[in-house]
DNA sequence: TGCTTTATGTAGCATATAATCCAGAAATGA
DNA sequence: TCATTTCTGGATTATATGCTACATAAAGCA
């Protein structure tokens, strides 16, 4: 749920109208734009941008979501969310193990590349950040580590399943991780969708070259 | 030559010293200064923290760099010129091949760690401008496309040699390119020291799995 | 109909920031 | 000595920024 300041903390839910005036325009919807706007601008993102992007008033802004931190962070838990969902659950749950790595960097070029170059929000604020906000910083370890988590066990899958040797797995996945964060900072960067394009078929050919041969 | 604005044009050329209030700093340690804080903090950089760290009030800035994106542009063009030299030059003014790389990217752990956790400049400050500023965009674009040069012609001597396949040259540079941005955002992000060693050691290992069985 | 509660719009505050102005200082040459 | 040129320190300007105050609007409840 919108993690929002006031009202209908629980009022709501159970069909009883809030007390006082209703607002006039649906968080959600406000926090999508400002999950958008983010994004894209970073944190130098201002106030008044965001009176503009959302449509609303400060005032509604703050009374709503407390701070332009406090968006930030709400828009940054649907963005981990999100990237969960979509970028690591098919890496974890799934039998396969090379072939869901490359699937993986391939969804991630889409991931990337969605509306203008954007690249990944939270690596993206990390590097902009560069250490000054902790809690920029405890996210980023955070769902790096995830990350670096989720390729590992892929390629722990592989050797099990012998499509790939047994070692190095930790130097790989760190290695993988390495690319992961380069490729997001080529699309930070402008990279086009060809160039990341052609990334993507590069980290296929090197990870496939970890392949050994089949013995199917 | 430090690029200032007034004064000195080319009259301090001729041993002729130049005409009024001599200044009384060295523009080039204030340049120096200007880099390593730059380098450390990025654009959010304050014109008072420049006079904090430079030591010189804000007059005796502008009256000597013009603004504050020229004088970033100034500590810039000395940070590519040392780029050039202890990062690229090796990998270009040699014989060898996949050594030569191996050997770049331990240069390249020294270059992204001296004194804290700072990474590329240019990279950090690519991404945390986000391709806001035209200047900023323009040289990372350039010096990006200088060391995918580099890492390209060390390839194809390694080719040339023997020493590695043929195939995918391109592939493989860009490859190493990303690992470059991915090894500069970690450090950033405020890797240690070990882990931007274990990384190191990774690239070793993947690159030296390019390399043909020994014919010697 | 008051009274309470919450939301909204307008205006504003305190601070910060890049850049400039200006009076005076320090050098030159006549 | 004086005129000219350039540098320096400190104040100043115009604008931006995150956030708040306050009066008013719109709902429920008595």
């Amino acid at each position: 749920m919108t993690a929002c300041e006031n009202n209908s903390k629980a009022a709501a839910a159970r069909g009883k109208r809030p007390l006082g005036r209703p607002r006039q325009f649906d968080p959600d919807q406000a926090l999508e734009a400002a999950l958008e706007y983010f994004w894209k601008n970073g944190m130098r993102t201002t106030t008044r941008e965001l009176e503009q992007t959302l449509g609303l008033s400060q005032s509604s802004i703050y009374n709503t979501f407390g701070s332009k931190l406090k968006l930030l962070e709400a828009a940054l838990d649907r963005y981990e969310q999100r990237a969960d969902e979509q970028l690591l659950r098919p890496l974890i749950e799934t039998e396969d193990g090379l072939e869901a790595i490359d699937r993986f960097f391939v969804t991630l070029k889409k991931w990337a590349t969605q509306g203008d170059h954007r690249g990944c929000m939270l690596i993206n604020l990390m590097a902009e950040d560069g250490g000054s906000t902790q809690e920029i910083v405890v996210r980023a370890r955070r769902y790096r580590q995830r990350v670096r988590n989720a390729l590992k066990k892929a390629l722990q899958r592989a050797a099990q399943a012998g499509e790939t040797f047994a070692g190095d797995i930790d130097g790989r996945a760190e290695l993988l991780m390495c690319l992961v964060l380069g490729f997001n900072i080529s699309a930070r960067g402008g990279a086009s969708q060809a160039e990341l394009g052609r990334l993507v078929d590069s980290v296929r050919v090197h990870t496939g070259s970890w392949r050994l041969a089949a013995t199917a």
